[in-house]
DNA sequence: CAAATTAGTTCGATCCTCTGACTACCGTCA
DNA sequence: TGACGGTAGTCAGAGGATCGAACTAATTTG
């Protein structure tokens, strides 16, 4: 590898740890038929539920392909489909039973590893990091929208 | 979306731009034979070669995906294998004809990106943001080792 | 209302990735 | 020297993820 690492590659290797670490803790709690493209889905659902288009725009893959994922969460009961009540043509994909657990383990495990970094980083740089991951966002996102106001 | 986005979300966001733009640099410099799983693999070559399970430890892949990829990167001349000289069993991976050439286009394009980044954040902020990432892999990056010791 | 746009789906093909099992080579230890 | 455990890489097979093109249905525009 270079010498000295892109930045590109420097962000794969959190991020990807990350992810590693809760498809792991997930598969601990029993959740062990999700597989990291589900949940790279399912992490992008918003609270009061997502259309298909737009996770498919965060998560950076064809609407087919987040209907193909969305589909297979559909099955396994993490997620279901309602009408969007705003458009006919539209359905809002939200969390189902075990969707809600699993993201509860999700959400634990995330703070779980956002303390360890903190604590490797110590507080000061660990929020200098995220505020200049959301400030890079606004030029690297470019499905911005929805609720968050970064 | 979440209201505030967990720092795992926010490192994808500009990893996945930086990484299309150079995808999309290199298609439009000719070298449209590429995938973005070829391109992760070429860019964790090292200037005098790179073993395979090297590769696979940093591209979070098996030996035998990495061994499929760089199949594909040596049918197109991006890539060679020749025997290391060091150990019979191993042969070391490094960069062919089209490769070198495919490589600078890369570079270039991360160079460009960087600025474009850095011209963002502010040159202080985009020095934080290596720095914080670089220690991260501290903690991250399971496959250390190599050249790179930043 | 007709035309253009948008949300989502279906079909088909390709690419990527993994598990398991295997060969060849290295290093050690007696 | 030779047996043994470990490492580098490959082969074979299967399943999962992703995309492009074409399609239906509903909304928006003029």
């Amino acid at each position: 590898m270079p010498d000295e690492w892109n930045v590109g590659l420097l962000l794969f290797v959190p991020y990807r740890a990350m992810e590693t670490r809760v498809l792991e803790a997930l598969v601990a709690a029993g959740f062990d038929d999700l597989t990291m493209a589900q949940v790279r889905v399912m992490a992008r659902l918003a609270p009061g539920g997502s259309r298909l288009t737009e996770l498919a725009d965060q998560a950076r893959v064809t609407k087919q392909t987040a209907g193909f994922l969305v589909d297979q969460l559909e099955r396994h009961e993490y997620a279901q489909r309602i009408p969007d009540p705003t458009d006919g043509r539209a359905r809002l994909v939200r969390l189902a039973g075990r969707g809600e657990a699993a993201a509860e383990v999700a959400a634990a495990t995330v703070a779980q590893v956002e303390a360890e970094w903190a604590a490797h980083l110590g507080a000061a740089r660990m929020r200098a990091l995220r505020a200049a991951l959301e400030q890079l966002r606004e030029i690297t996102d470019t499905g911005l929208g929805g609720s968050g106001r970064g």
